[in-house]
DNA sequence: GCAAGCAGTGCAATTTTTGCATCGCGTTGC
DNA sequence: GCAACGCGATGCAAAAATTGCACTGCTTGC
């Protein structure tokens, strides 16, 4: 896109916060780009960047102007699949940001189910924590984001919830592993692997056990559930997930071994009394028309996660 | 705005039909005009124009695009009156479309009390009747529309609205200057100066006149207000005009003569079960955010209407 | 069937963009 | 406190793009 390039250099140069560096990533050199950025703030009239020692940094009216410049990105690649629909077959890009939770079995499902349909249309998945994930979507580096926490920004539009309650995974042959549900004193003594702070998973947890004065053993924190599962078969201890995690279904949380799931290991509900169930939010961000792409996934993953949790989704 | 060219060039190829009439509005030859559309057209990877022996004309992934750049143009003008607007004085320009009523004394009046606190900012007033101020809106030629006349499109949002009841204007010594109100009866035998048939003004006195069967003498149609106003200096008739044409105050409609209004006509109000209140639409596109010039100087317009009309505004 | 008007194209002139060398400036590290 | 470093800015020549001219092939209207 010949007629986006200056547009794309001040984005670029405006994240790496240095021309020399958004040269150097460019592939142009620091003089050049130099050059485009001065002749921009000459037409716009206004200076974009402060100039620092040590490289640029966007003022107020760059912070508008790029804000501008991404919005434009976002739309032009919403046009361009749009025009593309046109000729039948669908093509485009869809950007997600996502929690580790979706990410492991949820999304890789429905994005290959929409694949298989629109098999032009490719995606990009970016793992990160809840205030990333907003953040993502402001910038316009997503398209939707499924986060497993609180909605804190205003900018963000929820498009569905799904209400999720906390499973505990435990060695199939663990003392626990025939209980119905697990109650946070059941977890005394116990080793327990836990996810990093920043997870929602986590979060609940501690407000569970705030509550209660349980003593635990914590062995192991991490943020890698792939990591926590494949630990528990050398060492029997528990660790924490959420249902679209491990593929569990909804209405029969308790059924513990799920199509796929690790066949040593089992999950159980924490009481919901104890530990209070999550949310998971999918949202976009407000006020934005989405590609046709993007749209027309946001709409499969709402109507697959109403299929496998039908009492659980709100919209 | 050189990052832009390439866009305004097809905006005007589409205006024009023609590459070659489009090549001459913008001064440059048609065959390099020719060969950026050609090459924009190769970037989309789409033919946006298709070629007829008498020029081009947009496809349908023409019309999208061209509805992009078209809001791109108008977003980059709401950014740059905003980063303007951070240096303290106020800048922008401000497009209205607007019917010949509110272009008579309203208008006037309120852009001259908001230029005299924004001097930097500028102003573009088409006169059109209610359909083509709804197109002008859309194609972003607008930001504002003043429409006396039912909104017919969707993507119009109305942000206020104001009742107005239409005025009789006559010499001030006819022999109907003595009544409060005038019935449309009154008008049998009179000589009538009618605005045509688009004015909402007409519109509103058809449906009266279809209702009952007065006998009439309509001696002249035109649409301009100001000549039908002078033409009453020269042959004694009657002609119509709403409110915020003539500057009469809300609350004693009857007053017939206001400031600055021509001393020798006065204005009486049409009975309202002969002929049926008609609503001012102030209204911009749905969904877009107004630079701010634009949106303060809406709200601007809104606040002189409720101040003079404290009843009739609606929001 | 001929003139007029249209979009598209090859080629040379022109304008714009780029890269190199270099400057001035502020920070960092010894 | 001074040298080395990294930063953005600038003069100048090379490279790349855009442009204008002359011309083609096509369709329509007279």
């Amino acid at each position: 896109m010949r007629f986006m390039t200056s547009l794309k250099f001040i984005d670029v140069v405006a994240r790496e916060g240095s021309i020399r560096k958004a040269a150097d990533k460019l592939a142009i050199t620091s003089t050049a780009l130099n050059r485009r950025i001065l002749q921009i703030e000459d037409e716009i009239g206004q200076q974009l960047f402060e100039r620092l020692p040590g490289g640029v940094r966007l003022n107020t009216a760059g912070e508008i102007f790029v804000q501008h410049i991404r919005s434009q990105f976002a739309d032009l690649a919403r046009v361009q699949s749009q025009i593309a629909d046109l000729s039948g077959i669908r093509r485009g890009h869809v950007q997600i940001a996502s929690g580790a939770d979706a990410l492991r079995r949820l999304l890789p499902e429905t994005i290959a189910t929409y694949r298989a349909a629109h098999p032009a249309v490719s995606f990009d998945l970016a793992r990160c924590y809840g205030e990333e994930a907003e953040t993502r979507l402001f910038s316009l580096d997503a398209d939707i984001a499924l986060i497993f926490a609180p909605i804190r920004a205003a900018h963000v539009h929820v498009a569905a919830t799904l209400r999720q309650q906390i499973q505990c995974v435990m060695p199939a042959d663990h003392r626990l592993a025939g209980r119905e549900q697990i109650k946070l004193r059941d977890l005394a003594g116990e080793r327990l692997v836990l996810p990093t702070a920043q997870s929602g998973v986590r979060q609940l947890l501690d407000t569970g056990l705030l509550r209660r004065q349980v003593d635990m053993d914590v062995i192991l924190e991490s943020d890698s559930f792939e990591f926590m599962q494949n630990f528990l078969h050398f060492e029997s201890s528990l660790f924490f997930q959420i249902p679209i995690a491990i593929g569990a279904g909804g209405g029969r949380q308790g059924a513990g071994q799920t199509d796929g799931f690790d066949p040593l290991l089992v999950a159980r509900p924490m009481d919901p009394a104890d530990v209070a169930p999550g949310t998971l939010h999918i949202c976009h961000l407000k006020g934005r028309v989405l590609p046709v792409a993007a749209a027309k996934f946001l709409d499969d993953i709402i109507t697959t996660l109403r299929d496998t949790y039908p009492d659980d989704v709100d919209q």
